[in-house]
DNA sequence: TTGCGTGCAAAGGTTTTGCATGGCA
DNA sequence: TGCCATGCAAAACCTTTGCACGCAA
């Protein structure tokens, strides 16, 4: 059975993803945070607790390009992120949740005609919002 | 006015990508294939052809995690790409593509209902696939 | 001949791993 | 005390860039 332990390090980075939660921050972000807070974390224990909150659910993992880095983001309710569906502006970074009866219908077409149980909790459509398009 | 030359580097790599139309390949994939059949080709030249015929619209870049690389496809129809979905197993790790009539459905859905240009080379479905939920 | 293409080597990033130390319970 | 967590250094990757040479037209 495995047990984890609470530390300063995980309480440091928790409280910046969740005071940040409507956007998504980088690895980057994080450690100059800290760093600029005098709390000093490892480059490799935010990598390290990060991977563990994406398989826990609390966090969501974006990759925008493959260039430079991925993102994350806080996810404050699971539970309701089960029911819908994610949209992710590249360009703004907005996510944006949908309630919707068609794409609902969507994971039972993948589920019935590709054998394949989606996890809309973590499935997220990357593309441009209306308001970048227009611009 | 820039021209383009044509050599057999390009020659090479393009007709791996047209025999592979119906997937994607990474660059290491094109690598390993050329250097097997004695046809030596630069990394570079690779990426910096690849990176040419992604500009001029015959490949599409996919990007599916940031850690392992890019992976391509030869484009021989426009209308085909907006066919092809990802499936990708949080399990295994599986990466399972889809060529389905109903999933390039989605993309117009969310185009109309909720305002938001889906960019399907950079989306993919995470669950579990069959063979993970059967254990 | 002109100038694009190639490929080596090196640089630039991000992310992971090995290992000894530190700290929670 | 028993593990888990941490962090440094180094490694592992993927991708890009500089530069001299090669080659298509």
């Amino acid at each position: 059975m495995k047990q984890e332990y609470n530390t300063k390090q995980k309480e440091y980075i928790l409280e910046y993803l969740r005071a940040n939660a409507q956007t998504h921050v980088s690895v980057g972000d994080i450690l100059a945070h800290l760093h600029a807070h005098g709390r000093e974390v490892g480059t490799t224990t935010v990598y390290r607790y990060l991977d563990r909150l994406c398989r826990s659910g609390e966090v969501r993992k974006y990759v925008i390009d493959e260039t430079s880095g991925a993102c994350y983001q806080y996810i404050a309710d699971t539970d309701e992120c089960e029911k819908h569906f994610h949209l992710k502006c590249t360009r703004c970074g907005r996510l944006i949740h949908v309630d919707c009866a068609y794409l609902g219908e969507v994971g039972r077409h993948i589920g019935e005609h590709h054998r394949f149980t989606v996890d809309s909790s973590k499935t997220v459509f990357y593309g441009v919002c209306e308001a970048c398009a227009e611009k």
